[in-house]
DNA sequence: CTGGGGATGGGGCCC
DNA sequence: GGGGCCCCATCCCCA
């Protein structure tokens, strides 16, 4: 860059506007401005079409698009990088990029937005776009294609919520599940019948009505041309636990952390009526999941990484965070984090939980007390040593020392029949279905808990329809 | 206020 | 691909 001696210091060569900015002789406007980075896209864009000054070649999965260097590297952090490398070489060769990780479309779509800063984005393509803009690193159109993803699921959310709404009509408190993040507000919203249109076709609508209506932010039109600085990934993500219902793992787990203790500690749903809400609003979520798995792609992460020996290794990416593994189911599993999909409820407390295993560990440990330990002093118990304590659908053991030293006063059941021995000052007959808010305690013995409580923890993967009924048999049992 | 422990959830990996 | 185990991180309660 050609430079100018400035009292005696070096300075960058400024161009004629800046100095008469300086001066305050320069006349602009922001409609002047964007008018003529507007002119500049088209013009580039018409120089690609027509393959004029392309200095750039990139081939994906056999097809050859040619582009410019200079446009690639001002909006993929992957070119950056790919085109700094060769930026010493000065010859006139163009460069050349080779992908097999997206396919030709995905790339067409990708290449549109950056010469015009619109970004088609449809149902069956914004898993696949969203993972190649993760691939080249462009923030943008990843936070564009989450922003479309979470508009769908709010959507989806508010029709949750307009569902407990309806529910709740009776005047009942809504019930927050512990494990499910159930919209608590209800919102006035139409619900599409199944079949009438689809969330993603729905949303494209809303988007495109609001966007012309002007009512809608720039964050979520996937304009290209003036990103706010704010916009990035991470300030996204804090905007997340208050806006969308559709959290990153950071979110998520700020989320859990402040769920996760009412649940332990509150008593189990009774009220029928918002435990089945919470299923339909779990059911509906499940769905998309499973919508979103129906859009998962093959492409969805297949990541060329290198082995020590330099030789390729296969990952599969998540679409909505950096995370990779190695194995497409472990990726299944992953996402579950990402859709708020639990399909594991606990039937006795209805917790859900993403895996069965932490399903049956919970179960165990809450209520079965499989724990040989006595709770209050720690030490260690044998089946017969332990009683198990109930409290609620929470069961744990104490030694006997532990019992006598403390006073423990309860509902003993007795040992043969279950029924509670009469004793002073006892809750007799009351089952924590009719009395909810009182806390039931008694003891049991290990035969009854044996009895009853392997048949407690009927393991399965639900199919949220079906749920409410089996939910209230165990409920009650 | 702090450390310990329990409960929960996510990742890696083997079967 | 699912099930299961192990390990670890995080959050929260409690002493």
């Amino acid at each position: 860059m050609e430079m100018v001696c400035e009292n005696g210091t070096y300075r960058p060569f400024r161009a004629q506007g800046e100095t008469g900015r300086q001066q305050g002789q320069r006349w602009t406007s922001a409609d002047m401005t964007a008018s003529h980075q507007s002119g500049l896209l088209k013009q580039l864009d018409q120089q690609r079409r027509q393959e004029l000054f392309c200095d750039c070649n990139v081939v994906v999965e056999g097809h050859l698009f040619k582009a410019h260097r200079n446009v690639l590297f001002g909006s993929s952090g992957y070119f950056r990088m790919f085109l700094s490398q060769g930026a010493k070489d000065c010859s006139l060769e163009p460069a050349s990029a080779s992908f097999d990780v997206f396919s030709p479309d995905t790339f067409t779509v990708i290449l549109d937005f950056v010469y015009s800063g619109q970004l088609e984005l449809t149902s069956s393509n914004v898993i696949e776009v969203m993972s190649a803009a993760s691939y080249l690193q462009m923030n943008d159109v990843i936070a564009y294609c989450k922003d479309f993803i979470k508009s769908s699921l709010e959507i989806s959310a508010k029709e949750d919520s307009n569902e407990q709404y309806l529910c709740l009509s009776d005047g009942s408190p809504p019930v927050q599940d512990s494990g499910d993040d159930v919209m608590e507000t209800p919102v006035a919203c139409s619900v599409s019948t199944p079949g009438q249109v689809t969330m993603w076709d729905q949303d494209r609508a809303q988007l495109k009505e609001e966007y012309q209506g002007g009512a809608l932010s720039p964050k979520t039109t996937a304009r290209h041309q003036s990103p706010p600085p704010e916009q990035s990934l991470e300030a996204d993500v804090e905007q997340e636990a208050t806006v969308h219902p559709f959290p990153s793992i950071a979110t998520e787990r700020r989320r859990r952390g402040g769920n996760k203790r009412k649940a332990s500690t509150t008593h189990p749903v009774v009220d029928d009526s918002p435990t089945i809400d919470l299923q339909r609003a779990s059911s509906h979520k499940a769905q998309k999941a499973d919508e979103l798995y129906a859009t998962l792609p093959t492409i969805v992460g297949v990541v060329g990484l290198f082995n020590k020996d330099s030789s390729p290794t296969m990952r599969f990416k998540c679409p909505f965070c950096t995370h990779t593994v190695k194995r497409k189911a472990d990726l299944k599993r992953h996402l579950r984090c990402h859709t708020g999909e639990r399909p594991y409820p606990c039937q006795a407390c209805s917790k859900r939980f993403t895996r069965l295993e932490h399903l049956r560990s919970h179960f165990e440990t809450i209520h079965q007390a499989r724990k040989l330990v006595c709770r209050k002093c720690k030490r260690h118990v044998t089946e017969l040593s332990g009683r198990v304590v109930c409290e609620g659908t929470r069961r744990y053991r104490l030694c006997d020392v532990c019992i006598q030293e403390t006073g423990y006063s309860g509902v003993v059941l007795d040992s043969t029949d279950g029924a509670p021995v009469d004793e002073p000052g006892l809750l007799l007959g009351v089952d924590e279905g009719q009395e909810e808010n009182r806390e039931v305690t008694w003891l049991m013995d290990d035969d009854e808990l044996a009895e009853d409580s392997g048949a407690d923890l009927i393991i399965q993967e639900v199919d949220d329809s079906d749920e409410e009924t089996s939910e209230n048999k165990t409920d009650h049992s």
